[in-house]
DNA sequence: TAACTGTACTATCATTCGTAATACACTTAA
DNA sequence: TTAAGTGTATTACGAATGATAGTACAGTTA
């Protein structure tokens, strides 16, 4: 289900919830879908399940799962919870990165072909996870 | 000089790299200027000389910047290595990002907007630097 | 009741970060 | 030549964090 990078210097809780943070923006889990739990997820990954625990812990503080004891974890219909504040650091992170990839020689006209496709809901599907 | 997080999570000499990264970008620090020596970089932010001495090597290993053994320490003319796996990576974190912009709310046209303004040279010095 | 869920807590080990103290090689100016 | 400035390397230590292990409790459901 994830291909998770134990020699990586990011911590693996972090790593999970990046990957479900995206396939949930993907939509590759929709709304209300029940996720594995702490124990099968942490058995198909070999891995603790505190680290999962930790895991879900953050998306649900970050608005984008749901959790009820005895019952299971799903993806929040609502989406993140969204403020001001999270919304200026996601402009701050931005335009730093943009400013990066421009001094790369990436062309602004690829970056905002890019934009294009992420917009039309086809960007997603075809990211590249080999990183 | 800079303002560092000591009670951040990501290290020092992380934080550093970029902040070096940035102004290198953003021309704030030109090609060949000699830039502070670890010590007195070190005094200056009150750190470990060895803490600089690890964000220098890191933007040296980049190609950010260049060392000379009794000299100092110099911005690259040449700007950083390029090569496919950069360029790569850089465009899928690009696609990221931008992913969960867009689901943030962030419109394409904003998004467009920040990539003509930092293409035309007048983002770089608009970063707000609070976060 | 039994088996599944989430949650909480303590303990331990390994790794990393930052510091501290040296030491060495090189450059430059006095 | 000498002294003071550079970068670089090494070892040691303490603190913090990540991940694991084990146990326990609370709620849900067949």
């Amino acid at each position: 289900m994830f291909e998770l990078d134990i020699r990586s210097r990011k911590p693996i809780y972090e790593q999970l919830v990046d990957k479900m943070k995206e396939l949930i923006i993907n939509e590759v889990f929709i709304a209300d879908e029940q996720l594995p739990s702490v124990r099968i997820m942490a058995k198909d990954l070999t891995i603790n399940p505190n680290t999962i625990q930790k895991a879900y812990r953050e998306l649900e503080s970050q608005g984008y799962i749901y959790s009820i004891k005895g019952k299971g974890s799903f993806v929040s219909p609502t989406g993140p919870k969204q403020n001001d504040e999270k919304i200026m650091k996601m402009k701050n992170d931005l335009l730093k990165l943009l400013s990066e990839a421009i001094y790369l020689g990436i062309t602004a006209e690829e970056i905002v072909f890019m934009v294009r496709e992420v917009e039309a809901g086809i960007g997603g599907e075809q990211i590249d996870d080999q990183i």
